[in-house]
This record gives structure tokens, C-alpha cells and sequence, in this order.
DNA sequence: TGTACATCAGTGAACGCGCGTTCACTGATGTAC
DNA sequence: TGTACATCAGTGAACGCGCGTTCACTGATGTAC
């Protein structure tokens, strides 16, 4: 038995130093050329390393694909939390636009890693159990200020305030197969949150990559010059429809 | 100067032939394998030539994945307008269903083809002028659903049906620089569409492509087994948005 | 504290593969007179 | 209608490149007694 804490050998701390500075070249290489260009010789080659010695560290090429994926994830999922983190915890508005726009920020700043979680799928890749973890990390932010915004009472300014959330009447109701799927959701996460909240969640989520998606692979180039502004105001409209707009 | 019309020499016809044929060999390989596999020397194996054949048909690889390209737009651009065209024209709710109906129904049945235009860009490939046009096919139908929906009267069933669309009241306005490249916009189509429903319009095509790409890429694999009813689900919710749904 | 052995990192060569693109050339098709 | 020339499709060889992965090996580090 390896003690565990303090007493790491020279030769483990060596290892885990060199590993951190191969997965490092290779995010640096991935954020230059894309993920299809990375190339275990480039990155052994920029070590001054022998090819086959980056072996010892990654049994494939997959397994360091792996582990960059989920260090996006992770890089990520700490913007957006610190970012939210620094709104007033009542400001419920402040949380989601916070979550947001730290989102579109990292996004802008880390395209190719952007790519990489949220584009078309590496062809022939097929993604691990230990990515899903690091991937749920911004859906749970965003599902934990709708459940505070369920629970808080609104003492925003205004001369009426209610309590909890004001969810826009549903003109649409949801079905029942995905009132199933969705109650099946909240049964695995416990958050006590109404099926209706669990829709609206999963649309502003889907909404949020797709705005992100959509400015980053250029749809909307010659159509909203000021993204910035109408991401904005789009993130505004679908807090409308999470019920985080009070007056 | 050469005649315009029917007769064209032998060598032109077998010419357009191999082109269709190199297209298509490439468009299945797309398919089965993805964009980055693409391959010249593989295509040219397959249709018994020299690789070097190819370079008499394209100029290179790249303008190859341009026409895939383009093919891909007007194929669902096409599926699209197809289904769309059968729908009642009053009925613009139905219309609004079927073009996003359609859309997913050829993201899911060709998904190498959809990434190709909608996931993430090829890395060093740009796409050119000629990819524009048929890249607009889909929000084109869009926008005459909605200017259809401003014009027409509804004559839907319903107690007290009110002339024109009833857009959600506006609880967050549109920026002031948005509306600015709205109305630029606007001027270059003359659909005479007010501001707040060409904002509608231009959300509800990125969530109609985001939501196909989070189920494409799978995002929420295990989240909403029940897709296909979500994605209606979701597709009625944003026809509330652009006041398609009266009562 | 010293020694014998096991573990491990890194080397260097090789396997087997595929790619895009260029170029000089041949022979067939098309065109102009 | 026939001939001389120009155009074009396709060939075959070559250039120059890079890749992931395996394997037997050396020498240094760590471990157990």
C-alpha cells in the first residue's frame, strides 16, 4: 500500500509534472490547428521527446483526446461558476445572464476547444463514462438558480413583488412522454423542481450552445454584426421564459 | 462563341457525367466516414482512375468540399421547401412545423452532410461566395411564413380570431443596436417585416438548428430519450414566440 | 545501511499506411478552314 | 467532306510529407529484505 498524501516519490512527481506538460503543448496545439491536426509526433517532438515515448504517459492518441475534452469541460464549467458565483445570490436574472455570458465568453476565447465539446463529434471517437461529470457542470449552475429562484422570495425593487418564480403561462403544454423523461430526470437529480422549470431548462440550455454555436461557426455573420448585444438580449428573452424576470 | 441550348458535343456530356459521378462517389464517402476521411485518392480508386485524374474536374480537394457543401444546403433546403409547400397556406402554424420537421428529418437521415454545414468548420477550409445563396433556402421559407402570417387573416377555428400575428408582448425590447442591423436587414430583403418579429425570426432559426444539433452530437442522450416529441414540443413553443399560435 | 531485484521512462528503428499535388506525356475528340 | 491543328481526358511516375503504434533495448529509480 502507497501512503497516501505528502511522501511522492521523485519519480511520480516527475511523471505527473510531464504528463501536465503534454496535455499542456497538446491544448496548445489544439487551440492553434483544431483537433484533427493533433498529432502525438508534433506534440513528442516539441518535448524534445522520441514519438513512442509519449506512450508511457497515454496508451492512444484517444486517451489524450480524452483527457483534453475533459479538461474543457472543466475549464468551462470553473469560468461560468466563478462568474456566477459573483452575482448577489437573490439576483436571479444577474446568475443566468452571469452564466451566460462567461459562457460565450470562454467560448470566443477558446474556439477550437469549443469545438471540441460542443461541434460535430470527432469522427471514430466515441466519448467515455468520465466526460459526462465535467459536462453536466453548467447545467447544474443553471439548475441551481431556477430552484433559489423557486425558493427566494423576489426583493428585487418593484412595487409588487410575488413569490417565487412567475413561469410564462405554458400556451404549450408539455407532452406527456416528455413530462415522463423530464419527471425521470428530476427523480435522478432531486431538486423538487416542477416538470414545466425542467423544459424550460433543458430549452435554455440548448438555446444557449446553439447561440454560441451559431455566432462561433459564423451563421450569422453578415446578418447580426452586434452579436454581443443581440446575444444579450436573446439570454434576456429566455430568462423571460425561466420565469427570472420579475417586475 | 458556343450555342446555348441542346447540342453539346459528346465530350461535354460525358464530361457533366463524371463530375455527377465524382460528387456522388464523394458524397457517400462523406457519409460513411465524414468529412475529415474525405478523401481524393479514395474517390478516384473507387471510379477505377488515377488519382491525378480528379485534378481535371476540381482544382483540389478543397473545391471539392465546396460543392458537397452546396449540394448539402439545397438538399435540405429542397426537403425543406418540399414539406413546407404542402401544408395549408393559411395554416401557418403547420407550415412553421413542417419546415422544422423536415430539417430534423434530414439532419437525422444524412448527419455527415449536416455537420458538414451546420457543426463545427473545417479547419482551414473557407467557404466561398457560392455557398451563400443556398445556405439561405431554409430562413428564406421562414421569413415568408411570417410575412404570410402578417398578411393573412386567420381563418383558423376559434372564437375571437384576431387578423394578423399576435406577437408575445414584448417583455424585453430589442436593443438599439440589434434593431440597427434588423432594419439593414430588413432593407435588403423588403419583407416588410417590423423589427420585433425579424428578432423572432432570426432566434428561432438558431434554435432550430441548435436543437438539432444537440440531439445530432448528443448532448442530451440521456436526458430526453423522447426527442422527436420534445423537439415538437419545442418547435410550438417558439411559434408562440413568433405569434403563429392564435386562438 | 547495503544489496538484489523489480519497475519504469525513454530510445531508436521499424512497420505499414495514406495523403494532395505536379508534370511530361499519349491518344482521342472537337474545330476551323 | 477532308484535313491540320488545338483542346482536352486520362496515365503513370514521382515528390515530399506526416501519421499512430509496436518492440526490443538500456539505464536510471524505487522497494523489500
Amino acid at each position: 500500500m502507497v501512503q497516501s498524501g505528502a511522501p511522492r516519490t521523485a519519480r511520480a512527481r516527475v511523471r505527473d509534472e510531464l504528463t501536465r506538460e503534454i496535455t499542456g503543448v497538446a491544448r496548445r496545439h489544439l487551440a492553434e490547428q483544431g483537433s484533427a491536426a493533433l498529432s502525438l509526433r508534433a506534440i513528442a517532438r516539441e518535448l524534445g521527446m522520441v514519438s513512442s515515448a509519449i506512450y508511457r504517459y497515454f496508451p492512444s492518441r484517444d486517451d489524450l483526446l480524452t483527457a483534453l475534452i475533459i479538461d474543457a469541460y472543466n475549464a468551462v464549467g470553473a469560468a461560468v461558476e466563478q462568474a456566477e458565483a459573483q452575482a448577489l445570490r437573490d439576483d436571479v436574472l444577474g446568475r443566468w445572464l452571469a452564466l451566460t455570458h462567461a459562457t460565450r465568453r470562454w467560448a470566443l476565447a477558446h474556439p477550437q476547444e469549443y469545438a471540441l465539446i460542443f461541434g460535430s463529434p470527432v469522427p471514430g471517437y466515441a466519448a467515455p463514462q468520465d466526460t459526462i461529470d465535467p459536462a453536466t457542470r453548467i447545467p447544474q449552475v443553471l439548475l441551481r438558480i431556477l430552484t433559489d429562484a423557486a425558493a427566494v422570495p423576489a426583493t428585487v425593487p418593484g412595487p409588487m413583488t410575488m413569490p417565487g418564480p412567475v413561469p410564462v403561462p405554458g400556451l404549450v403544454p408539455v407532452p406527456e412522454k416528455v413530462r415522463q423523461d423530464l419527471l425521470e430526470l428530476e427523480e435522478r437529480l432531486r431538486l423538487g423542481l416542477p416538470v414545466d422549470q425542467m423544459a424550460a431548462a433543458v430549452m435554455a440550455w440548448t438555446q444557449l450552445i446553439g447561440s454560441i454555436s451559431f455566432e462561433l461557426f459564423g451563421h450569422l455573420k453578415n446578418v447580426i454584426p452586434s452579436y454581443q448585444e443581440y446575444f444579450d438580449f436573446q439570454m434576456r428573452r429566455i430568462a423571460a421564459d425561466l420565469g427570472l424576470l420579475r417586475q
